[in-house]
DNA sequence: CGTTGATGTTTGCGCGAACAACTTTCTACA
DNA sequence: TGTAGAAAGTTGTTCGCGCAAACATCAACG
């Protein structure tokens, strides 16, 4: 009779509400660091690439923003002097986004506080293998809905395939 | 050395693209039948509340959206004909949104496509048991970080608690 | 009954992001 | 080698959203 309380709405509704709720308490710390969530998660994928830099494309990839977004990030982060762009040697179209050392800084900062709140509002309100359980899960699910979420890590090491 | 490879940050990140790449997914359907994400997350509130309708600060409170933000949805929404407004009786300040023959509709057609994809996506890709635990670890974490999130529901049966 | 503060909703403004168009450079193929 | 098409990145435009202010109404208190 009514097909609005299908379980799987329940589902997806509940998963969308914890990531919401929690990306919202998260991003206290941000703004109190003076970033944005895009602004963490731009300088915290070049914090975990390989020489702390990435290819801009390769930055949209796994940020879920577009390459005209990425610009726009990075033209914001180079301002401050947390990013700078690096032409890439073997392609004149390409440019690397780079993590500077006034970016490693701000990252360092703000991480020790970053980790608690995970600890706060996620991992400590699991057992550990609850938590594990619960990352498995959701491996299963990255896996499919995001096949490409590595680009630019190991193609970062095979040059030839870009 | 690296204090960037936290296994919180690992989870954290995960859990952050489970979430917007499922979306993006599920987005794929609101956008064939015209609706964006916020439209339907509104649409699918409203018509998942007692007599299709909810006061817009309720509405406000359920979707991670300000109370401006959600004028605006009921205002294009009501412009599309998929919801009305109507005063309170008890309030003449608030209005309630109420979803209109249209917007049921608009919905229903939706919404067998939408539970596909859920289950594409999301529900086919774990065992019955996989899901749910994954469902109560998820309602453990979202008690935390989304204390009100059913703000309107029960208040809207006892109306002197508005 | 009038005043003060709180609450519900809407509007002015500015920012941030997507889309599409454009420039430059690369790759493939003849 | 020269040309066609693809790919990387930037820029113009538009639109959605949050913040703060404004407006209307309510509740409490004298």
């Amino acid at each position: 009779m009514d097909p609005f309380d299908d379980p799987r709405l329940t589902a997806m509704g509940l998963l969308a509400e914890v990531s919401t709720g929690l990306a919202a308490e998260l991003g206290k710390t941000f703004s109190a660091a003076g970033l944005s969530e895009v602004d963490f998660e731009t300088l915290i994928r070049l914090a975990r690439s390989p020489r702390h830099q990435l290819r801009m494309s390769d930055l949209a990839g796994q940020t879920s923003l577009s390459t005209s977004g990425i610009t726009r990030v990075v033209d914001r982060l180079e301002r401050e002097g947390l990013v700078r762009r690096s032409p890439c040697s073997t392609d004149r179209r390409a440019s690397y986004a780079v993590l500077t050392e006034a970016g490693v800084n701000r990252l360092t900062a703000l991480i020790p506080q970053h980790l608690e709140d995970i600890d706060t509002w996620f991992t400590s309100l699991l057992t550990p293998e609850q938590l594990a359980t619960f990352l498995e899960t959701l491996r299963t699910i990255r896996d499919v809905v995001r096949p490409c979420a590595t680009a630019g890590v190991e193609s970062a090491e095979h040059v030839a395939t870009g």
